[in-house]
DNA sequence: AACGTCACCAACCGCGTATAG
DNA sequence: TCTATACGCGGTTGGTGACGT
């Protein structure tokens, strides 16, 4: 048995190291063991059937009692690495020399509360000097402000919250604290995510972020203290003010400010800043409410069949009115959906200057972008098949390749307006290129253009009911594969964010966090050699069928390194002969 | 039943700021 | 003024269960 608690020693040693961190990449449900080791991953199967939880403690009292001395060595070695070592960490190492992560346990909250109901909140790198706590002051002041305050609200948000966090966002961007702060008994972690997670249904539905009314409603916020001068105070001011007041005015907002003549067009209001979709990614909660999402293909659009209606029906005067909180994502397309892809071709090709205006992007003018806002990433997702793709059609052709990003401002000055479109206006892409395309033409409008000219030009209020339903259903008839509907530039967004990380990029070690894929000799070379012995002896019992069975749970360990193939073996065997000894 | 996808949530990490020495 | 430390915030990751195929 002794020799058994020092395999187990050997792999709990091995952990440590980034090369063999994948062996453990199963998933722990024992709960009794997670409360031993932490978050360490294990082979639950094996691990149910090899010890019974009366003599899990005792296993694990012997492991530290006989370890103590190694893990006194490995924690040295450990120490270049501190994510490794608190990722490793089990938690029940004395001494506070290692900080457990993951899951708190029932135990540790208790111990937490108990320690801030004696000495209240702060200092909260004290409470693992004084209540023996293995988790750092950071992990602690984040258990208690999402989980442990009395004061905390639980459960689903309600409707009434859900409308505050939608316009609270619409005023503040991504402040989740001081959103936080506006809405008591909820936290900014859980404001966050929910407001995540609802972006990104919204996203995938093609539906703006805000609802209509929750943006114009902060714009005329933003107007009116504009009208008070405190906007022409300065952008200065007001940059301070969003960094300390939690009422900072997302900047989408700030660029309507800018173009104050804009403001005095209801309508244009109804621009859809791609800009700064392909400023911000699609992901960025900053982006602007007003977006349009693209549609995505043809089974989206008799869904919306009826808002397109609604949405025609918009003048210079009035916006369609609906409750933006009737349901959580908006999912009543056709409710919500207020306004039209932009990558109707037929828009453009009939009513080039609805495009014009639907498109004519305050966000074009926008230069500034949130600190927070994932720009980089966005470069990043320009799918390249969009530019090639282009090349075949008649869509307009960029006059470069996809320009960077750092170059976007530049790109999207790019006169293409002037470009002939073709009657058949299918666009040989997809719809991010559409959007470079339209953002290009609508700032050249835009910069040409005063907004009263803009309101007068405006074919919005000479645009017929008709007529967009009928573009799409020009598009339908076509079925046109390839045409704007057929792949947004949302979903393309969308589907690149997603699935980029795994397709864009060669993989690699780097490219993978937690993927070390070289192993490292050390682990073998620094075994004692009566363990290899043990081990190596160990190998020759891998016949026995329930070696076998072990062996093929650690068939990832296998394949991911075989170099520490006889490692897992090894572990398997431990836990075949602790299966035997406790059965 | 197995598998994949997605939504949700908890927790971690890095960075910036405030404060004390 | 500089440095170290504590704290807070926002972004991101990873686990898990529900659901669909």
């Amino acid at each position: 048995m002794k020799r058994k608690w020092r395999l187990l020693l050997n792999f709990r040693n091995w952990r440590f190291h980034d090369s063999t961190w994948l062996i453990l990449s199963f998933t722990v449900q024992t709960k009794k063991f997670v409360d031993c080791f932490g978050p360490l991953n294990f082979i639950t199967g094996l691990w149910k059937a090899s010890l019974a939880d009366h003599n899990f403690r005792q296993l694990t009292k012997m492991i530290d009692t006989a370890t103590e001395a190694e893990n006194t060595k490995t924690f040295r070695c450990r120490k270049n690495s501190p994510s490794v070592e608190e990722a490793g960490s089990g938690g029940n190492s004395s001494g506070g020399s290692a900080l457990k992560k993951g899951p708190w346990t029932s135990a540790e909250d208790a111990i937490l509360v108990d320690y801030v109901s004696k000495h209240g909140e702060g200092n909260w790198n004290a409470v693992q000097k004084h209540s023996g706590l293995s988790r750092c002051g950071k992990s602690c002041r984040l258990r208690w402000a999402n989980h442990l305050r009395p004061d905390l609200k639980k459960g689903a948000f309600t409707p009434e919250e859900e409308s505050c966090i939608i316009q609270l966002h619409a005023k503040m961007g991504n402040k989740w604290a001081c959103m936080a702060a506006e809405l008591p008994g909820r936290t900014d972690n859980e404001i966050k995510n929910y407001w995540n997670t609802r972006i990104k249904r919204l996203q995938r539905a093609g539906l703006p972020i805000y609802p209509p009314e929750t943006s114009v409603q902060a714009m005329k916020e933003c107007q009116k203290s504009q009208d008070m001068g405190s906007c022409r105070e300065g952008e200065k001011n007001r940059h301070d003010a969003s960094q300390k007041n939690c009422f900072d005015i997302p900047h989408e907002f700030k660029t309507l400010e800018l173009n104050q003549g804009l403001l005095s067009c209801p309508h244009a209001l109804l621009d859809l800043p791609a800009s700064s979709i392909l400023q911000k990614g699609v992901n960025s909660s900053h982006s602007f409410g007003f977006m349009f999402q693209a549609m995505h293909p043809q089974k989206r659009l008799r869904d919306l069949e009826t808002p397109f209606c609604n949405c025609v029906g918009i003048t210079t005067d009035s916006f369609p009115s609906f409750d933006p909180y009737e349901d959580d994502t908006y999912g009543k397309l056709g409710r919500t959906f207020w306004l039209s892809s932009p990558y109707d071709a037929d828009l453009n090709v009939n009513n080039p200057s609805i495009v014009d205006v639907l498109l004519g992007s305050h966000a074009l003018i926008n230069g500034n972008s949130s600190s927070s806002e994932p720009i980089v990433a966005m470069k990043s997702e320009l799918p390249s098949l969009q530019y090639s793709a282009s090349h075949g059609g008649s869509w307009p052709i960029p006059p470069s390749p996809l320009p960077s990003l750092e170059s976007f401002d530049t790109s999207i000055q790019t006169p293409l307006r002037d470009q002939k479109q073709s009657d058949c206006p299918s666009p040989r892409s997809s719809g991010l290129l559409e959007a470079i395309v339209y953002e290009s033409q609508s700032l050249k409008i835009l910069k040409n253009k005063s907004c009263p000219q803009i309101s007068e030009t405006s074919p919005m209020a000479g645009y017929t009911v008709e007529s967009l339903p009928q573009s799409i259903a020009k598009w339908e008839a076509c079925g046109d594969p390839i045409s704007p509907f057929s792949q947004s530039a949302a979903s393309v967004f969308g589907e690149t964010l997603i699935s980029r990380s795994s397709s864009d990029e060669p993989l690699s070690a780097e490219a993978m966090p937690g993927y070390k894929i070289k192993p490292e000799a050390v682990d073998w070379i620094s075994l004692e050699s009566d363990e290899k012995k043990d081990i190596s002896s160990l190998q020759l019992e891998c016949m026995r069928p329930d070696v076998l069975l072990d062996s093929f749970w650690f068939g990832q360990c296998i394949w991911h390194n075989k170099d520490q193939f006889i490692t897992a073996m090894d572990m398997g065997q431990l836990l075949g002969d602790d299966t035997n000894r406790c059965n």
